[in-house]
DNA sequence: AGATAAGTTAACCAATTGGTCAACTTATGC
DNA sequence: GCATAAGTTGACCAATTGGTTAACTTATCT
């Protein structure tokens, strides 16, 4: 069940970045069982998931996505794959020389963005997450975590130099993104604690806020 | 898929509140095959979750699981049910009357104790929310959106009182949630981000400081 | 002690589901 | 235009799994 981590998209010819190196068809139907993937999963998890839901959410039949994808497992490794790098990136603005408010708020904002605009992906990441990582637990120990150590040094950096209140620079991080997290994993939950049917722009811009101020304010900002 | 929410454990005739008003056996046998499946459910999701996992968990046959609980789904209900109690109990310190930084501080605290002690829980709960809540969203809908009105309008006595900064008090509790369960849900992802194998008391007393200080310092506390 | 209820257990079943296959059609390169 | 590769599709299969049943044993009550 537990299949070393394959590389990700390795074509060896290189045209420009984003472009059909894979024939129009394959590209276009790929993308199609991928946005159909992403969904099924989030809301029925790895197991819950079944080829069936995914062959109609995309439209094609089922023998396909097997023509396209191996297998369930290869599937679910490459939806996984595309949400990963979205995850990682917006902390690119944490750097030494940035001034701490600026860099944390709009880590946070950028957090709650991919929230609201990808609530699937966060969804299948907490799913896999919840049963232990068996896809992604290698990265995570490697690249997850010498990303946050070099990204806590730096606010560690600015704790030192009193730019901030000494918070614990990694949990920092936990929790930046466990509260922003929250609103696309669990918007079940929140929405129906605020009496709304789902999460609008509304309820986002306002948890937005929420969040910003309460962390900002909790690191001395 | 989505049947009534029902009542839970109503037994007619009440001995000592906790007393074998069942049988010993059948309380014995309840108690092992709820505390399997709690574990199951957990690590599998409810999909995932197959009654021949929680029956070699509990020692007992997979007959005998349908013979105490009906199905699958009631053993599901069953732990979930036994789950939310602890879970909603903790906000009684919070109270108009109360002092503002202690009552915050011992409810964070004890969520943070509550993730550490039972993460299994938690993450039953967590899968819950993930796939829309389908057995609970009633409860949320209800019980759990009155709790926070409630709880909510205390916070904002204080605000209004200037006894705290002006955060938003309904959004605060979402956050003191994710903060705290994020340690029970994503334990892999702490872990394998701090380098340890799984989470020990050490790692948890450090993140329960770091949490209560950071939300607090943001509550200008 | 006898009768009734509670609990145990292996064998069995029907439904679901991931995956395969072989026949077929369409696209693409020369 | 022809040959080869890419893509499509319905039928089929084996394995898993939730749930049932009927025969049986053990506990409980009077």
């Amino acid at each position: 069940m537990t299949l070393p981590t394959k590389a990700v998209r390795g074509s060896a010819r290189a045209q420009s970045p984003q472009a059909p190196s894979k024939g129009l068809i394959r590209q276009t139907n790929e993308a199609l069982i991928l946005l159909a993937a992403e969904k099924v999963f989030a809301r029925a998890g790895f197991a819950g998931a079944t080829m069936a839901a995914i062959s109609e959410g995309s439209g094609l039949p089922k023998a396909n996505l097997h023509y396209y994808f191996g297998s369930k497992e290869v599937l679910y490794r490459a939806v996984l794959a595309r949400i990963l790098n979205d995850w990682l990136a917006p902390t690119h603005g944490i750097t030494a020389d940035a001034e701490p408010r600026a860099a944390l708020e709009q880590y946070i904002r950028a957090k709650m963005e991919l929230s609201a605009q990808r609530p699937d992906g966060s969804k299948v990441f907490a799913n896999e997450m919840l049963h232990g990582a068996p896809v992604v637990k290698e990265l995570l120990r490697t690249e997850l975590r010498q990303l946050v150590i070099s990204k806590a040094a730096v606010v560690q950096g600015w704790i030192d130099a009193g730019r901030m209140a000494p918070v614990d620079a990694t949990h920092l991080f936990f929790t930046i993104w466990a509260a922003t997290q929250t609103y696309a994993d669990f918007d079940v939950q929140v929405s129906a604690v605020l009496g709304t049917v789902s999460l609008g722009p509304r309820d986002y811009a306002r948890a937005t806020e929420h969040v910003v101020g309460l962390i900002l304010r909790g690191c001395g900002l």
